[in-house]
DNA sequence: AGCGTTTGCTAACGGTGTTCACTAAAACGT
DNA sequence: ACGTTTTAGTGAACACCGTTAGCAAACGCT
């Protein structure tokens, strides 16, 4: 296409494809080799496989550290480097790009933002349905708001990212994370708290998508009908929804606190389930002096 | 105050706040000096200042371009000035940096949703409410899916601005935007078609959100009693919540279409507001067998 | 000890935002 | 018509980015 002649001196003739049209375009696996043969199968990973295994531990730490701290624009391979006393070069041992790493690092996320979940549902009595529900919701915005900058590159449009990227870690991990709350959801279910929908409302469509819904999230005991799916959905987008235009800040020029907005979401959507609405311990106390 | 000698041959020793420490610092405005002094007041705008508005419309239509082909990330000043024919510099003269170039167009972008949604509106029976609600928001929908870059520059997280950046232009056309829609609710609210939610559940703080919430955004006619406006945010945050999911994909790996569920949820949602639900017109004519 | 794998570095290419010093030209004042 | 001021745009430079290729040292196993 450009006849460009890159070289400083002269000629450089098979240049063609010399990985940069856009500048990152050609990204596979490069290094990271055969594979270490000194696995021993079920023996214990062999020295090199831990400080391998630390080393990549550290950069995507780092990675996480830039993340919250600059921003996604303050992820570079250049710049954790630095950090860790290495060159940038050095990384393309442990992680095939930066794309790469920025799918890597979202998938611990996820697994955090599930741990942190599960956490939640775990410190209240387990027979307690209602607290569960309510508990672990509460949990997932406050991890949100608290980790706004992991939650974009979660939850936000994968803008930075190449489109050819393979994003399946973060997606299963993503995945994983749903499980947190088909498990309550299905708890719920069998408790028979809400009635369910009308099913003749629900389209073929519909119902063919929510199938395919609840069967890739593993959510298809075959018992499970596709009205219940759709109560799950809803909730699953009215959450989604306060708890991003809550961090992705648009609103916040007009309104402080998201958080009464959250509670009044969280209020209706369980009252529509069945669900005991309680409001929150510490904060909102005025709310107890609101006479019924 | 800098004594900086940037000399291509030797010292530079009072370096130390070169602009560039983390590389994008210390942005004001730095040219585009006094103003114009030739614009004559009310007299047409003087054919310096015109060619200067052409310019700077051809500057934000490349960027507009660089972003539906290329994504958020290909958005660059050296590319736009590469497509016009000029040199990256030479555009400091209309802009001042790339952050607030991407704050112009998303301003832009916000007034032609809101041109879309409204034409859309005008585009049915004036009289027919109901008609009028379910086809602004389908435009709201279409509008999105059909400018996926730009939706997720104007509603995702502002990931690539700095934290510092002014940002009013947009967050002012984002109003204007909502404005679109706080006609129609507010129509919908003096046909007195829905019964409003119980105000005694609605908190303290949460009213004094809302309040605020009104007030800043011009929907404050005296009359409005809160818990409206509170329905009004539920519907805006269940409007968002699906129609984000669908543009960031993040359920597109289940779920192929997502138009079902969107309209689902419009059906729910209207039903509240006492709004008669119709499905839409070309699309999913299955739903018209679903008897009722 | 020898040998292959793994690791990390240097150099280099091409891309980005941004500033500064400068020229060419347009507009203005007289 | 001429000089002055204001503006548009350029080129060089700096600091940053992702990525590749080639090389040398370290490591681990036999």
């Amino acid at each position: 296409m450009f006849t460009k002649t890159c070289g400083r001196y002269d000629v450089n003739i098979v240049d063609e494809d010399h990985s940069a049209r856009t500048g990152r375009l050609r990204r596979g696996v490069p290094q990271q080799m055969t594979k270490p043969q000194l696995g021993r199968g079920a023996g214990r990973p062999s020295r090199r496989e831990r400080v391998r295994e630390a080393t990549l531990a550290e950069i995507k730490g780092i990675a996480r550290d830039l993340l919250v701290e600059h921003g996604a624009a303050g992820v570079s391979l250049r710049a954790i480097a630095r950090e860790m006393g290495m060159t940038a070069p050095g990384l393309y041992r442990y992680v095939s790009g930066i794309d790469s790493l920025l799918v890597l690092i979202t998938a611990d996320m996820f697994q955090e933002l599930g741990d942190a979940v599960a956490a939640a549902d775990a410190s209240v009595p387990p027979e307690d349905t209602d607290l569960r529900i309510l508990t672990s919701l509460r949990a997932f915005r406050t991890w949100a708001t608290e980790h706004r900058a992991e939650f974009a590159t979660m939850f936000g449009p994968r803008a930075r990212l190449a489109p050819e990227t393979d994003i399946t870690p973060a997606v299963e991990a993503g995945r994983r994370f749903g499980a947190t709350f088909y498990t309550l959801f299905d708890r719920l279910l069998s408790e028979e708290r809400f009635v369910l929908p009308d099913g003749e409302r629900i389209t073929p469509e519909l119902a063919r998508e929510l199938r395919a819904f609840a069967d890739t999230c593993g959510f298809s005991a075959p018992h499970i009908p596709v009205e219940a799916i759709m109560v799950l959905s809803t909730c699953w987008v009215r959450l989604y929804g306060v708890v991003c235009m809550e961090v992705f800040e648009h609103l916040n020029f007009v309104m402080r606190d998201m958080e009464p907005l959250f509670e009044s979401e969280l209020q209706n959507m369980l009252t529509g389930l069945g669900v005991h609405y309680r409001p929150p311990e510490g904060s909102t106390p005025a709310a107890m002096s609101t006479p019924g």
